[in-house]
DNA sequence: TCGGAAAACTTGTCAGTGACAAGACTGCGA
DNA sequence: TCGCAGTCTTGTCACTGACAAGTTTTCCGA
């Protein structure tokens, strides 16, 4: 009678077609609202007209919805810095733009007690994500030794990560403003000159 | 008849006697095994040994304890900053040297959905961090502008903090190796050379 | 010294949560 | 067409934070 009924409609299915993807959209909603920590399985399948066990079937437990999350995320960076070119500073930049663009992703990203670290997709996406820093700090143009390109990827990485994570916690000062790449780009500028 | 009894001992009073103290000491504990989110305060209550409603007598809630440890973590990290001197590079191997060892205290400190980040407490002591940050970039022997000695300032604390963050995530490379100290010195010399 | 008020702690309870078990429904492939 | 695997549901358990109300102790002022 309802086979014709392509997934998410108002008249409730037994199955809901597409809950998989339906429960990550709301878990981004609701991490953004109340921070992962505060997510609750039982909301998301609400969120998503389901029954509170029903995420389980697809995720077996909270860590797991999380870990697919964060390989999403990581991917996602990926493509921002390759989208960002083979400039250090741009790269930057993009980090940072993404962490707080995409706060829900990075927050889950980057808090291994939320997620299986060891996950496979999840590592492969994270090397992606480390190659595609990796080739900005190659192109440099003052490319030395490797092991100082090693040196300067983690010092890169590194001052991007900490100014992103203090704007997330708001610890920096008013005085920084509300423009997250304005900003970024100042204080990235100083390790790339 | 139990009148001189000094507080904690083997036979329960009803007085505690050094709760708030001992709920605060348990926390650190606790935190340094399963991390902030999943800190029950039953938990510390069993530890402390008395009744699971008792801490809400000294902190209100789960965010009272959390901001009182925070605002205690911005002071030692203060007087860690303070004691390493004015050499910005020490400050900052300092600074990823409390993240590491005082890892408990860290991350309640830079999460402000934790605490209350408006706690009159919490504010002061993360004033006196903060002063002690400038004071090491103010002695820098280039002290350019004001803005500009900001704006290094902000670099110094983004590299540092990012660093510290990565590595308690998890997130470095082997290669990276263990000791932290040794590892922060030659990712933020990066900056001050 | 004594009595009342405040502080410290207790027991009891409630709604919300993650996880698990067992059963109902559905659609695909043999 | 039929069985079976995947999808979803209902039911339940232990645990948690918060709140309410009562009990015990300390402290301070008259």
């Amino acid at each position: 009678m309802t086979r014709y009924d392509p997934g998410v409609t108002e008249s409730r299915a037994y199955h809901h077609g597409d809950l998989r993807r339906a429960l990550l959209a709301a878990a981004l909603e609701a991490i953004e609202e109340v921070g992962p920590t505060a997510l609750s399985l039982r909301d998301l399948a609400r969120r998503a007209g389901v029954s509170h066990a029903a995420p389980a079937h697809h995720f077996g437990d909270k860590a797991g919805l999380l870990t697919a999350l964060a390989a999403q995320g990581f991917d996602l960076l990926a493509q921002a810095l390759v989208q960002a070119g083979d400039d250090l500073l741009e790269a930057g930049v993009a980090y940072v733009d993404f962490a707080v663009r995409h706060r829900a992703y990075f927050e889950v990203m980057f808090r291994p007690e939320l997620h299986r670290a060891d996950d496979a997709e999840l590592t492969a996406a994270r090397e992606r994500a480390g190659a595609a820093l990796r080739s900005g700090v190659a192109a440099l143009p003052g490319g030395g030794a490797p092991a100082d390109t090693d040196r300067d990827a983690l010092s890169a990485w590194s001052i991007a990560h900490g100014f992103a994570t203090l704007w997330l916690a708001g610890a920096l000062p008013d005085r920084v403003g509300n423009n997250p790449r304005e900003a970024a780009r100042e204080v990235l500028s100083r390790l790339t000159t």
